[in-house]
DNA sequence: ATCGGAACGGAACGTCCGTTCCGATTCAGA
DNA sequence: TCTGAATCGGAACGGACGTTCCGTTCCGAT
């Protein structure tokens, strides 16, 4: 969808408020969503934000598309992350995500998809409730399908790269990283540093199980499949 | 707390049907919680159970005590159970809750205390939002303090007996147990069978990472305290 | 210096939900 | 059969939150 005016920041005056102010609901959205959960209030954002409810209204048309729009943000960083690091980027995407180099060192050699994952979750920065599927209803605007399908690629990289190198068993696919990714969740009421310290404890023996599994020969049986995440599940 | 009057069901009259209702409520609070989370209104509980919400109310005087009461009688069921798998019963302890023979089954020989955390989840029927602590004020009634307590010994003893048995790995403790089950949680948009399925899956994961930690020699730094479920964070 | 419009912040509105209140219903005892 | 107490179900209340509306402020242009 390209723009038909100059883009070359043409209108610096009063709307170069509005982009910050844009990055800052954004930005205070994540941080207020993830450590409060999906109910915290607009008017919680908004203050974090140092902007009125408006501001945030006039950008997004309902709380549901704000979640949208972070949805997509995390997604396409999570979808960048595992493309780096299955070996090559895709085309012409933008630059990696900063602040993620540290973190993977003190998994070992676990599985890279379940580390690109954990990754992925920690770009995202709002594990919880925006890694969720929308609600049953209508579902999945084509931009969040477009993520979710490049992340879909990036995954299955990850997973064929871990299969040939026999980390992963006969069987696992990037659907079960990422609903893996659902089930294994940091717990939401204690302080952030604990409840992913803890997170990263246990990811860690799901990661050692898959390795097992693959030494073993074992072959699960069918899994989830891709489009369980975030699909419409119509009840 | 015992009762001055006689208890042996003396006015069978008008209050069979409070007794009645008062089951049907526990019921229909356990099943719609935990299908729809922890915002399901009041009154789609009070439809559920075929009563007026006027009818919880006069029992329980907040939604967070109704809540409260599911939490002990699942901590409860929870506790017996893990006693009952550590090998004997505490004293007088009611039955056994019913219908978890079968379900340990496809587990292998993995270790006893998950396998154990796993069933007393099924047991509960409402996983999330009530293995979850509350709110961060004034927790933990004394009956749900006596409750997790006694939960507390029983894990104990099945660790303990999974340490014995090289099935978990040291410095593997109760409190991990609990931590691990509110971080490895059924996702709660998809159908109760098909998440379940999952939940199983991935739990599988850890259990063989467990074991393959044990076999490991690995000894586990610090992990959490088990004050910290149900605890005050006070923040 | 003044004007127009874009963007702002916060007050106002409607809805939903937890909780309370009240008239109707049922049953034990006279 | 009649009375009264206990219990019931649903309507009414109050507050919180998502969303909309409006008067104000700021910036570029005339």
């Amino acid at each position: 969808m390209p723009d038909p005016s100059a883009d070359e920041r043409p209108l610096p005056g009063r709307q170069r408020e509005a982009r910050s102010n844009d990055a800052a609901v954004l930005a205070a959205a994540r941080e207020v969503l993830s450590a409060q959960g999906h109910d915290a209030s607009m008017a919680e954002i908004a203050r974090h934000a140092g902007v009125g409810v408006a501001s945030i209204y006039r950008r997004y048309p309902t709380k549901e598309a704000l979640v949208e729009a972070l949805r997509v943000t995390g997604v396409s960083a999570a979808a960048a992350l595992a493309h780096e690091v299955a070996g090559s980027m895709p085309d012409g995407a933008g630059a990696a995500p900063d602040g993620h180099a540290d973190d993977g060192a003190d998994t070992g050699a676990a599985p890279a998809g379940a580390v690109a994952s954990f990754l992925a979750r920690q770009i995202t920065g709002a594990p919880g409730p925006i890694l969720q599927p929308p609600g049953r209803g209508a579902p999945i605007s084509s931009e969040l399908g477009a993520a979710s399908e490049e992340l879909h690629a990036g995954l299955r990289r990850l997973v064929a790269r871990d299969r040939a190198d026999g980390l992963v068993p006969e069987g696992f696919t990037a659907a079960d990283v990422m609903q893996l990714l659902l089930h294994l969740r940091p717990a939401l009421p204690y302080p952030r540093a604990h409840a992913d310290a803890l997170h990263l404890r246990y990811l860690d023996l799901a990661m050692r199980g898959l390795a097992e599994q693959a030494r073993d020969g074992v072959v699960l049986d069918d899994g989830p499949h891709w489009d369980e995440w975030m699909g419409s599940w119509h009840d």
